[in-house]
DNA sequence: AGCAGATATTTGAAATGTCAAAGGTTCGCG
DNA sequence: CGCGAACCTTTGACATTTCAAATATCTGCT
C-alpha cells in the first residue's frame, strides 16, 4: 500500500517558507506552474506513445497547420514562444522526417519560410484529434461552466503579467 | 508607439482548425499554457539577470531551504518534477557552485542526500524574496478575490487531470 | 549464506531551451 | 553608387529535458 498518493507533493512545498506564510500570488502561481507541468507531460507521453512526435513539434506543426502558405522561421518563434535558434533545429528535423518543408521566397533572400508538406498536413491533423480529446478527457471532472470562467480569469493573469515584463517599457 | 503588443498571437492560434471550431477545453488549456510560458519566462529572464541562476536551479533549491536536513535524489525529482536523471546533473553543478552539498547516509549507501550549504541557504533566501516581489508584480492588475477563486478553481483542474493520466490505473 | 527482486542513482543518446555572436541580405540616405 | 544600420537566420556554448539502460546496493526468502 501507500504508493499511488504521494505522487503529488510538488512544487507548491516552495518558497513560502522564507517567513512562513506565503502570499496569494505566490500560491496562484505555483499551482498554475505545477497543473500544467502535469499536464503537459501526460500529453508528452501519449504524443511520443502514439505519434512518435514531441510536444514542440506538435506545438510548430499548429502553427503552419493553419497558414498553408507557411510561416517565416521568425514569426514561427514568436507564436511558438521559442527562440530562433531553436526554431532552426525544430524545423531542421522536421523537415528531416519528411514533414515540413523550407524554402525561401523570390523576394527576400534573407527570410526562409516553414510549411507543411502533406505528409505533415495528415500527421499533424491525426494528432490534434487525438490531442483534444486527451485534453477533454483530463478535464472530464471539471464542471463546464468553471472551464469557461477560467478562460476568462486567466486571461486577466496573462494580460496583467504582459503588462509588467521588464521588456515592456512601453513608450 | 505600436509595437508593444505584437507578442501576443500566442500558442493560442493553435489546432482548433482541425474542423473550425474549438473545445472549450482546449481552449482553455492554450491559455493556461501560453500564460505559464510568459510568466515563466519573465522570471527566468529575471534569475539569470540577477542573480546568475536558472529556473531549475531555484526550484530545487526552494525543495531544499525547507528541509534543513537535506532530501535524497529521488525524493527531489519527485517533488521537483523533474526526471532522476536529470536531478543528477543539477546537482551536480549546484555542489561544482558551492551552492549544495552532496552526502551519503550511513544506513544505506545507495542513497544520496542533497544539502543547501550556508551560501545556498542565504543565496537562496534572496532569490526567494525578489521572486514573490515579481508574482506581486505581475498579477498587480488581477482583482485578488480572483487570486485565491483562481487558486481553487485551478485545484479542480488538477485533481481531474491527476485522475485521468494513463499511468493512473488504480487497482 | 546466497540469490532474485526491489530500490536508488548515474550514464548516455537525442531533443529542446536560452543567449550571444556571427553570417548574409536588404534598405535608406548621403 | 556605396556604406552603415537594420533585419533574418544560423551557429556555438551550455543547461535542461526525457527515456532507457547500466550500476550499485539492499532486502527478503529459502
Amino acid at each position: 500500500m501507500a504508493e499511488a498518493e504521494a505522487t503529488n507533493v510538488d512544487l507548491e512545498i516552495i518558497v513560502q517558507g522564507v517567513q512562513g506564510r506565503s502570499k496569494p500570488e505566490l500560491r496562484l502561481w505555483l499551482r498554475m506552474l505545477s497543473t500544467t507541468k502535469l499536464i503537459s507531460q501526460e500529453i508528452r507521453r501519449r504524443l511520443r506513445a502514439e505519434f512518435g512526435a514531441t510536444l514542440p513539434q506538435f506545438d510548430l506543426m499548429a502553427q503552419l497547420y493553419r497558414e498553408k502558405d507557411g510561416l517565416r522561421l521568425g514569426e514561427l518563434s514568436r507564436r511558438t514562444m521559442v527562440t530562433n535558434g531553436n526554431v532552426t533545429g525544430l524545423v531542421e528535423r522536421l523537415e528531416a522526417d519528411g514533414y515540413v518543408q523550407r524554402l525561401t521566397p523570390d523576394g527576400d533572400r534573407r527570410v526562409t519560410v516553414a510549411k507543411l508538406t502533406d505528409a505533415g498536413t495528415m500527421l499533424f491533423a491525426a494528432m490534434a484529434a487525438a490531442h483534444e480529446g486527451w485534453l477533454q478527457d483530463m478535464m472530464a471532472d471539471v464542471d463546464p461552466r468553471m472551464v469557461g470562467a477560467l478562460w476568462l480569469e486567466i486571461g486577466s493573469v496573462k494580460s496583467s503579467a504582459s503588462n509588467h515584463l521588464s521588456g515592456a517599457a512601453f513608450e
